[in-house]
DNA sequence: CGCGGCTTTGATGTTCATCAAGTAAAGTGG
DNA sequence: CCACTTTACTTGATGAACATCAAAGCCGCG
């Protein structure tokens, strides 16, 4: 069997809603890209032919603004990025992905994901649930940058990656303080300057990419209280 | 018939897919609500039990974040307010909607909307399209302010009613200041700032609550340009 | 080695929230 | 209807939050 489902996530998503006898032909039209760390999986402005699914791996979301900045939309980890924005409303992508650690990334063709849709009422249930919880998630997330200040915004993003995507309070940083900056809108000196203040302040602590958070409760608070 | 569907817009959206004789059933389960300017059509915590799709009028989508902040998501004229984030994802409303101008809402049992989406195939797919492109420009909208400041964002504001509610340069502005803070989230008093020195530079034109862009190019590279 | 990108800190000025005080407008109860 | 209260609006003054500029250290890489 050319296709491994049991390994990957997606069969717990969709497949649960597809004859055994039917996913067959839909696993041998699957393809697996993979994309190392800093190489892009979706370029903005291309054009929209593929489902696509992370399977493992961390990528960011982003997309250059009109007025050229580039802005990061989201951090998506396997289960969390499936293809979402605009797949079933544009005919081209308004934004770009790109891997931060090395991934793998399921394929589908969309029209054959399409034709599901029309065929398979579970199926289509399953992914508006799925597609709908994404683009809450995104755009909580921003509402709430958007009303906190500098040290509330780095805060959350901090725990963000401990509690989302490390569950650890202790963790390899895979983003730079750049990456940071361009995700909360603000600038890199003063991303800077808050870790700094952080460290300081011993809520937590830094060695080289290493990051570890000392105490939890203060910065939740931080992030809280904007 | 009870179900005037001709004067519906719905009826362009969605019942485009579902055949004649099966009109007249959804029809005669669907029910209109009122609001008047002030009310709440959705109340933030309640159970998700309705599918709702504005008619006519003008209405805002808002929530009470942790800190006890009001924070406008965004404004919902007819057609691209359909019931939408978090409707097939959660089970409780994390948003309220209350009308600006006085609105007609057309209300439909959740269970049968998700009915429908298990037995016809073209129904789920308009709907996947419609909700998609939704979620997108909350998203899109959002990501615009985060990178904006001040000046930029009372501008973005002020053409989004001109050129997406109003088709004119000149309007009743619906809302107030206080609300254009909340929705953009800075402080009331710099929103009224930003208006009085767009009128002191002939940018635009306020008498009450009429509102008149006077030059609309200047108006929009103090949008573009943040 | 030297170059470019990331990081860091300090100094400076801009942008913004907040406090205060006052006016206008709109609802409320007698 | 008028006095009363509340809400929206407005302006100025002040300090806090933030961006920007500048300079320097730190890598990794060709």
């Amino acid at each position: 069997m050319i296709c491994q489902c049991e390994s990957c996530h997606l069969k717990t998503l969709f497949y649960s809603s597809i004859r055994l006898d039917e996913i067959e032909g839909y696993c041998s039209s699957r393809r697996e890209i993979g994309v190392k760390a800093g190489e892009d999986l979706i370029k903005q402005g291309e054009e929209i032919r593929d489902f696509i699914y992370l399977k493992e791996g961390l990528v960011k979301l982003y997309r250059k603004s009109d007025n050229g900045q580039i802005q990061i939309i989201r951090f998506g980890k396997p289960f969390d990025f499936v293809s979402l924005l605009s797949v079933f409303s544009d005919d081209k992508y308004n934004y770009s992905v790109s891997a931060i650690e090395d991934s793998v990334a399921c394929v589908f063709d969309l029209s054959e994901i399409k034709q599901l849709i029309l065929t398979n009422g579970a199926f289509a249930m399953h992914l508006i649930e799925i597609q709908n919880r994404a683009s809450d998630l995104i755009i909580m997330n921003t509402l709430d940058l958007l009303q906190k200040r500098l040290y509330g915004r780095v805060a959350s993003v901090l725990l963000y990656f401990a509690i989302e995507i490390y569950k650890s309070d202790e963790f390899e940083l895979p983003i730079s303080r750049k990456e940071i900056a361009q995700y909360i809108g603000m600038s890199i000196e003063n991303v800077i300057r808050v870790i700094s203040a952080f460290r300081k302040d011993k809520i937590i602590q830094v060695y080289g990419k290493n990051l570890a958070i000392l105490d939890r409760e203060r910065l939740e608070r931080m992030r809280d209280l904007s």
